[in-house]
DNA sequence: TGCGTTGTCGCAACCGAGTTGCGTTAATTT
DNA sequence: AAATTAACGCAACTCGGTTGCGACAACGCA
């Protein structure tokens, strides 16, 4: 239940995030705060990012986490029904705008779901 | 491209997925035959059997890679497009026989799809 | 400005799913 | 039955992610 204090190595982790356009994993923040930033922070920043509804996470095809910025999202809920696209040329990852239709599977109650599209994007199809 | 013998361990797995009706996991196939047979075996005999078009395969939310029997996929293309439930109080996973309707981003290709939702199962919400 | 509280950091050790190299075993081919 | 070659077991390894703990720094309050 933290108050989230504002200190040097969020701001940058967070800068990162608005700077991108696509959503990055825990590897590459890791990876343009070289040395600056501890493993383990940069993890546990990211989990309490999502705790409070700031980011939101999911995984690609090679099981790796990544994440992007909530637009509307709260602590308690997130907004996951929207897609995610991942590039197999070049790797990166981004949200796609539209909604999608989910189907409700016999009498269960969905609570989340996941949707990841992969492809080739614009840029690499050229 | 190997001819896929038919050994004992084969026939074990095969079983193990004709007997269930859910989803399983490479840690699950270990636990079911026990001591009977190698990790390392099992981990390759699921990627030939999925590189054959037998089973498909599919990531739940805590980076767990499941298989599945194959119904209408063929060792060149699967037909991914359906979505897979995890249930979130009993972990058992299952495949959702509705098609979903999916979105193409911008002019990218898209060439596969993986949905999962999370949720109660029936059995669970009661 | 000084001080106590408490969240954050770095480090190192750890965890667990999945992979790999290699020598051996066993299914298939002749 | 012998040769071929896929499948196996083992042990060591990779890598994304976690954890325990002592040190440090952001914040609240006087």
């Amino acid at each position: 239940m933290g108050v989230l204090r504002k200190t040097k190595h969020l701001e940058h982790v967070l800068q990162a995030f608005r700077q991108s356009s696509d959503a990055l994993s825990a590897g590459m923040l890791l990876d343009a705060l070289a040395n600056e930033i501890n493993k383990s922070t940069v993890y546990r920043m990211l989990q309490k990012l999502e705790d409070d509804g700031v980011i939101h996470s999911f995984l690609t095809m090679d099981q790796i986490r990544f994440y992007a910025l909530c637009k509307g999202c709260s602590s308690g809920r997130h907004v996951d029904t929207h897609a995610h696209f991942q590039c197999t040329s070049c790797k990166r990852v981004s949200c796609v705008s539209e909604e999608i239709v989910l189907p409700t599977p016999g009498r269960s109650r969905i609570t989340s779901a996941q949707v990841l599209l992969t492809g080739q994007c614009e840029s690499c199809l050229s």
